[in-house]
DNA sequence: ATTTTTAAAATTTTCGAGATTTTTATCTAA
DNA sequence: TTAGATAAAAATCTCGAAAATTTTAAAAAT
């Protein structure tokens, strides 16, 4: 079981970066050799990744990886501004001085990370660390929420988004002008502004959303 | 599979119904004999279920029944505020005349069913029935919401939920007072009216959140 | 040439037994 | 009596092979 934690681990990391095609088969036996285990320590990981929505599973039809779908960012996305305001009003709340520290630490690091991307030719090699800096962020942005439900939906959604968006946008655009919108927020944050947050995080956020004429619920009464 | 799809419905219909108790354990080898398949199936159905919530997996020593958390329950219900209100708020703004006639109708269901419920001495029996149509009816209130991945989690939250009502409340208190909040929520749904339905989802979802200090982000902002 | 049937190959799914680990029961020492 | 060690029992986990299903390829019929 310690193994299989970490070919599931892995099998996420790889299907949240871009290692395989959408819509490509996943063989259980290709899997199992690699891996070097049984088929149906293969088959539980792949059930797991399934109900976590990062594989497709067809009845009698194996293991795929999700086809690219605009719809399903789009949906992601609003899932993510709903849990992520939620979750950082509730952080400012509750957080604390703790929370603050550690907020302003992950900002660092990100920002760090970005100027370096920024003064890059090509950022390929540290797109990888790109990633993980901004999933901390807005992770930490949530953290003190109190709520473990809140947090999980979250994990769940955004490797969901990740994985979508990898394949949406090889080029990574999105990286760009992020540096602002991050320290926006954690200015907002900060300075305990419920509704500037809330703005900030959707504004963030809804680059995502082009190309679509539905709104979030929410959107409108912010303005 | 077709049989495994069997299996998962009926355990989960046990879990979300208080077949079991709290905390028991779920031994494989009882659930194979009693469902006349093998050690495997079983195994990979309670992962399933494992990873919606509705079961506890611990590696080495197998699954059981979640405890009884009113955290939990708290946290469940945040989530479902959250996400009801959200989808309602989406509904009413497209839905259209379908949808609510669909709401009408899951609602005239629910308050037939209220009414013989209240008519009576002992409730145990329609009890099955009520939690059936109330479902139906928080799922109908949000189903023109136009995101699949909103309803999805939703009806993860929502077995949860159920999971965990079901054990805390055994006398089902919490059905009194329902036709009216009922009522309320289909008039300011058909009229159109998001604040309101906002506002009374919250209310008829808040009577589960007693005995915690923390509130919803959105409750404050909403009165 | 196109469709239908048939056969072969490949893949998925189920299964039960052996290996590993945890739990329970018993015995020994302080 | 309590605590710790040892052994027996019970449970979980891994595995590879058999059974069932789908996919691919070839042959036959329209």
């Amino acid at each position: 079981m310690e193994s299989e934690n970490k070919i599931y681990q892995e099998l996420k990391k790889r299907l949240t970066t871009d290692t395989y095609d959408h819509g490509q088969k996943l063989r259980a036996e290709v899997l199992r050799e690699e891996f070097a285990c049984s088929a149906s320590t293969v088959r539980e990981i792949l059930f797991r990744l399934a109900s976590e929505g990062l594989v497709h599973f067809q009845d009698q039809r194996g293991f795929r990886v999700p086809e690219l779908s605009p719809t399903k960012l789009i949906e992601l996305t609003h899932m993510r501004i709903l849990l992520e305001c939620e979750g950082a009003v509730l952080s400012i709340r509750q957080g604390g001085v703790g929370w603050e520290a550690s907020l302003t630490a992950a900002h660092h690091k990100l920002s760090h990370l970005e100027k370096r991307i920024h003064a890059r030719e090509d950022p390929t090699e540290l797109v990888d660390l790109w990633f993980n800096s901004e999933k901390e962020f807005h992770q930490t942005l949530i953290s003190a929420c109190g709520s473990t439900t809140l947090k999980h939906m979250h994990s769940l959604i955004y490797a969901q988004f990740r994985q979508q968006l990898m394949k949406a946008d090889r080029r990574f655009d999105f990286i760009s002008n992020n540096i602002q919108q991050h320290s926006d927020i954690l200015e907002a944050a900060l300075a305990a502004d419920e509704a500037l947050t809330r703005k900030r995080v959707h504004d963030h956020l809804a680059r995502h959303l082009t190309g679509q004429t539905a709104t979030l619920a929410s959107e409108s009464d912010a303005e």
